[in-house]
DNA sequence: CGTTTGGTTGATGTATGTCAATATTAGTGG
DNA sequence: CCACTAATATTGACATACATCAACCAAACG
């Protein structure tokens, strides 16, 4: 499980150039930095986009809105990923992305990064694999809209989010409380479901002691009950935490 | 509309390189070719695995299977697609890939599509670009599932499907009869819906003169009105065909 | 402080699931 | 080519998870 720079699970030869593409990019971005406000947009849908970000503090959302008033969060983006890599190779995005919170992002024009991108075989990789990260997620979260019902879908997101904060914040397994900058209307456009049932579900995590989701923070309680709910929505690179999982010999 | 090697809507100072690119991999491909009857597994779910493929015949899927039974197509391959790339960077793969119709699908080792890919920008992004292109299905499809209904999401499915081979085999927008070698179980695998309601959908767009779904055929009789239903789930780059959208001066 | 936004809860409606029976089609061996 | 079997499609009756609506409350906010 130790995994020094959150690239889990690559082909091992890859681990160098990887980190040295992260810190390349790191370099090239720095320099160009932005702070948000909760709910701005950064990236509007069906427009020229000449960016791309990486996540710096806060949390930012990818997100396509319907004409009749539908919204569906399609990714959620936390502290180290980057994101509209794709800015790259399509001028224009389909969804938006705005922030859920305060935040800081590093942004770098595509022109510049493609010429990184095509120069350094490590930066390419470094963005290839983002482009990996978020398709392995979007499949997961396919699979749990598709198959998983309310609980389990929330179980898994909240079981998500505590995963990928373990890497990004350096905090170990033993983080049980984060906060979570997104409003149960906002979960549900996450979830596909209604901000109502979001809250019945909360209230139910809550009355059983699994977890509390309050005023932006949650709280596990039982990380192993909250794991088991979610255990059949998980693919292998997210089940982890073997003291958790509830087949301690799989 | 016109788009004649089905790169759609890419920074125009790429094409050329993605034509470059799209015919070296053919190249490099078309030497080991796999034929395989349906529903016979490429790809098995957490193990090693060493190939990218390209479907010359034929349909595939990638599908997530849950330890209980149920299972999502996280996605469908049709004709020329490029599938499994990252097979490049990961060892194993958590969704097993599996065949639909009969196949006929073209094979490269990794390693082999990764020294073309490190040693040609072509290549990488060829590569590259297939990987984007499944991510905006999944962004389309994880709005789907999480925002449409029944009706909408196979609407949206029939749609995407017809506009996929119009491209692939070149037929132009008067294609209203295509093979849907799936059946009504797989298709509610992969819509996130029970196979009986699969069919009461079906059903419905039979008797209201929308379209057929039979035998594994599909026949458009109402394109229009199938566009109609989809519409509020179609990103811009699926709305196309103006003449039969629902607002032609959009 | 009042006003707005988000959270909470109950009553009720509905889309979709489940179960089960039957019909149809496809596959297989004789 | 037929007869048998298994797989898939179809339909109805019934169950349920979730949506919707509406009221109220609590927190945030200017």
């Amino acid at each position: 499980m130790s995994d020094s720079a959150g690239f889990a699970l690559h082909r091992p030869e890859l681990d160098e150039p990887l980190k040295r593409g992260e810190a390349k990019i790191l370099g090239l971005m720095s320099k160009s930095v932005r702070r948000l406000g909760p709910n701005e947009t950064l990236i509007n849908a069906n427009t020229e986009h000449d960016y791309v970000y990486r996540v710096r503090e806060g949390w930012a959302g990818r997100i396509r809105r319907l004409d009749d008033g539908r919204a569906q969060f399609i990714l959620i983006f936390l502290p180290g990923d980057l994101f509209a890599v794709k800015s790259m190779f399509v001028t224009r995005h389909p969804d938006a992305v705005q922030t859920l919170s305060d935040a800081v992002l590093e942004q770098i024009d595509h022109r510049r990064l493609r010429d990184a991108y095509a120069g350094d075989a490590d930066v390419a990789l470094r963005c290839t694999w983002q482009i990996l990260e978020e398709e392995r997620r979007l499949h997961s979260w396919v699979t749990s809209l598709g198959q998983g019902d309310a609980e389990e879908r929330l179980a898994m997101l909240l079981v998500d989010f505590r995963g990928r904060l373990v890497i990004s914040s350096g905090a170990g397994d033993s983080l049980v409380e984060y906060d979570l900058p997104m409003t149960q209307e906002q979960l549900g456009d996450h979830l596909g479901i209604s901000n109502v049932h979001v809250n019945r579900v909360v209230k139910s995590f809550r009355e059983r002691g699994i977890a509390t989701v309050h005023s932006k923070r949650v709280t596990l309680h039982d990380v192993a009950a909250l794991t088991r709910i979610a255990r059949p929505l998980l693919d292998v690179y997210e089940r982890g935490t073997p003291e958790y999982s509830s087949t301690p010999h799989s």
